[in-house]
DNA sequence: TGTTAGCACTCTCGTTAGATGAGTGCTAAC
DNA sequence: GTTAGCACTCATCTAACGAGAGTGCTAACA
């Protein structure tokens, strides 16, 4: 069976009016409202074919129909209009992001409200990775006696502070100088790396400053450890816009998805990609169970041509994929184009 | 009409029963459950006084009786036995405490996670009012050509980095020149004072490197702007964990609470208290509307004396109040230690 | 051969009516 | 002061019923 001109018409009717209803709509209502030119029942054999070529399908034998995933890929693919985007929420955009992007986890909160209000989902941002990310410079600050702080420049330009505990008679600008010795050999490695062979090369080329050199160590260790952990959080932004959603009026399911949500793991998996440009994954696609009745569209970030994050949008698998992938297009452009502004060190 | 003994036991028993059971309870219950040595109809003359004296109230003329916001005060105040934890509880808070404190960000995340486990509520942490913290010193570090790595350290001991532009020809070292004479201006002042009466003679005493302040001062902007944001942000925990409770069945309910919770400047006016020690506020103790079926155990923190933050437990009225009381305070209590031994700059 | 009208059938949803059961308040007896 | 008994109230559960929306099939039509 082929797909003519007029069941892709009546399938284009389905889903749009789906996505504005989230109700299952029959052949009755597409006469009216859509202008085919046609009698109820003949759309009624064209949605016989299209629900036998498994883009549609019927929740229960006396309700209409609704899209199914295939469906939706197939107008997502072929039947959709262009995304593209309206000039207010261009401006907003750009005023948004334009606001001090002098923190990286500021860029990442205001993102993150940002897409969740335009789109009225659920905004998902997967900052720079720890574990990959490659050391650049440390320094330290004096803060108090015994303490310090410690500045660690990653190269993928994110700037961390922690305070660490020093000996009570080493000065700041005496353990700058073991930082040096460090920068000079870290520089461009991974933590990792760090870890496993660095370690006793650094060791021996500073061995009368041993005792220094141990305190040094023991302060990366935060760091370090921080590699492994799976702590490069993801952000969420109004999660509780699920719950405006028709398909989420059941409790338990809300329950499912969240807790699926606040396990990072989950997440990370779902946007995981090396993929450039703007990926959408619909409904079943994604291989994870709970969120089988959710799709995702999202981009990844880049600095220096390296991963730096993934921005995503988050929604039930009825959702306007047009407004949403012009969304999630033009912010990851523009938030590209700011980090190629901040070149590289 | 007085409080006997009988009818303390009575009210006690209502209240457990009900935090257990999320259950009105009836006369006939409580005399099978609590063996009182009464029956079921005496019972039902005492709890006739309870509802009069406003300790206790019927949700509809033929159920059992539920405490009112009163009775829950009572048997706070007066019935309820003294908070006290468990072994493994102490340990956990002990061991989560006690691991990474180098980053402010990461107590607050440590413990609001913790906090909502240990209780299955959900855990509010309010971190210290960038408006009202005292600016202790400033520092720059080399970034790119271009820019610079602005590290401020506040007074309450917080330190924090921004990423600065400064002209192509401008050194951080050079910039640090400036930073001196700021960091002696400054120290101990509020964020506030500086622009209100500061700026004009700091210009006077640079005023030959005029063009170097105008930059450094233009860097200060964000974090003087921040200042006034109420970017002080409120860090929940398990906000997840009250879809759990039965009383929040009701999405509407659910969506109305988590939206004021979303508000950040509401719970802040929850939370804002100069009150030292714990804190319960009860369902309709709570001024704002949104919050009235709500209880909020809280605590503050404190560093020099001056108020750090404050850590608290939001659930439904219906609470464990022993249990969220004993964790609270011991987390508190361990943490305001951790703070102390942090001693001031 | 494709399109349409007609019709019987299915299934969900909202409403209504009873039955059930937990709990109360009152009265009178102990 | 305490208790047993009893009539009454009210939420909740269930089954039954009708309305409405939609389908699939058949037969007629162009």
């Amino acid at each position: 069976m082929q797909m003519d001109d007029r069941k892709k018409r009546i399938l284009r009717a389905i889903v749009q009016d789906y996505i504005a209803s989230a109700e299952p709509i029959g052949s009755r209502t597409i006469a009216r409202k859509f202008d085919l030119g046609v009698s109820p029942a003949t759309i009624r054999n064209e949605m016989s074919d299209l629900e036998e070529l498994g883009l549609i399908e019927q929740p229960h034998t006396s309700a209409g129909r609704i899209p199914s995933d295939a469906g939706y890929r197939y107008y997502v693919d072929f039947l959709m209009d262009p995304p593209c985007l309206g000039d207010q929420e261009k401006v907003l955009i750009e005023r948004e992001t334009a606001r001090r992007i002098h923190e990286i986890q500021e860029v990442i909160n205001q993102t993150s409200k940002l897409l969740s209000q335009l789109t009225s989902l659920t905004s998902v941002i997967m900052g720079p990775q720890n574990g990959k990310s490659l050391f650049s410079k440390m320094y330290f600050l004096p803060y108090q006696p015994g303490q310090a702080i410690m500045v660690v420049v990653k190269e993928n330009g994110v700037v961390e502070n922690h305070i660490v505990d020093i000996g009570e008679d080493v000065e700041a600008e005496e353990l700058q100088k073991v930082a040096d010795v460090l920068n000079r050999k870290m520089q461009g490695h991974s933590l990792h790396d760090v870890r496993k062979s660095l370690l006793h090369e650094i060791y021996s080329e500073l061995s009368r400053q041993r005792h220094l050199l141990d305190s040094a160590l023991a302060m990366l260790e935060p760091i370090i450890n921080e590699d492994d952990s799976d702590h490069d959080h993801i952000y969420l932004g109004g999660a509780l816009n699920m719950l405006n959603q028709p398909e989420f009026r059941d409790l338990d399911k809300v329950k499912g998805l969240l807790k699926a949500l606040e396990e990072d793991g989950r997440l990370k998996k779902l946007l995981s990609t090396e993929q450039h440009g703007l990926r959408v994954s619909i409904g079943g696609e994604n291989r994870l169970e709970e969120f089988q009745d959710c799709s995702v569209i999202s981009a990844s970030l880049r600095y220096n041509g390296e991963l730096f994050g993934v921005v995503g949008i988050l929604g039930p698998t009825r959702m306007d994929y047009a407004k949403a992938m012009a969304i999630v297009d033009y912010t990851t452009r523009r938030l590209n184009r700011i980090l190629r502004n901040r070149r590289g060190p």
